[in-house]
DNA sequence: ATAGTAGTAACTATAATGGTTACAACTGGT
DNA sequence: ACCAGTTGTAACCATTATAGTTACTACTAT
């Protein structure tokens, strides 16, 4: 199966560097070194970043710094800001079942709603976990 | 982002569709047309529920039927019969980080451990839901 | 002016997905 | 014994997301 991409998994490791390093010369070439992947990769996924309101770029210059505290960044927030999704579903429904069958006349609605359950709990599971949290278990 | 593959909600139509006809003359062709999909497709996912213990079919003249009963399968089931997943980690981190750098030395064990969590309770969520509870929804 | 940086566009290779056609193997009924 | 209907696969295809690369423009402090 399709793994979710590791542009979450990268994002909160910037989104730490940047923490850590309090955002002292974290330049994107900096933290690209730390994940160890392109330069391009990081502009890209920062980019997300930024519009979500979670770090801020000086132009010119370079060098990121976070907008928000890393005691109220969790990972929801991130996976929100990197992982854009149809209609917010984790969970794809195959479309046009079969009408005329009871299975294929409710299907669609009745599962949909279990999914979204457990998409919803994992949302909150992921919500419980700071990025500060997080930093705090680094050795 | 990639959303989960429609499989998973295929074979819950197809279970479904099993419980319901209890089994009468239950084809592959006859799921395709509630899916509205391709009959080689109902089969492969077939086979993946038959590899789970979850249905048997009947050789030669066709019809599946369940080996367990709607009571006892779970959505939980279901996702694992059709998602067979690396490691069974529905997130992916990016591998080999910078280990020089004390988020890249520590980003994947403590991330992983929250990710896992984060799995799991959407995983639990998945196993409370179960076939005859959805089937009894259908109107 | 220049060096270093960010922001994009364009391109590539790889892999998963969803679908299709084709064919062999099996079974029950005639 | 044949035949129709079915299952189980293999092979192939188009589409899409991912991850990475190169290249270029724009910006800023020195």
């Amino acid at each position: 199966m399709k793994q979710i991409s590791t542009r979450f998994s990268i994002a909160v490791h910037i989104l730490s560097v940047i923490a850590i390093t309090n955002g002292n010369d974290c330049t994107g070439d900096f933290i690209a070194g730390s994940v160890n992947t392109n330069p391009v990769i990081i502009r890209r996924i920062m980019g997300m970043l930024k519009k979500a309101g979670l770090v801020e770029v000086r132009p010119g210059v370079g060098g990121a710094s976070l907008l928000k505290s890393p005691e109220q960044i969790t990972l929801l927030d991130v996976y929100r800001a990197v992982n854009l999704i149809e209609d917010n579903q984790l969970f794809r429904v195959h479309e046009e079942p079969n009408y005329n069958c009871p299975v294929g006349r409710n299907i669609e609605t009745v599962l949909q709603s279990e999914l979204k359950e457990a998409q919803s709990v994992m949302e909150q599971r992921l919500a419980q976990t700071t990025l500060s949290r997080l930093t705090a278990k680094f050795k």
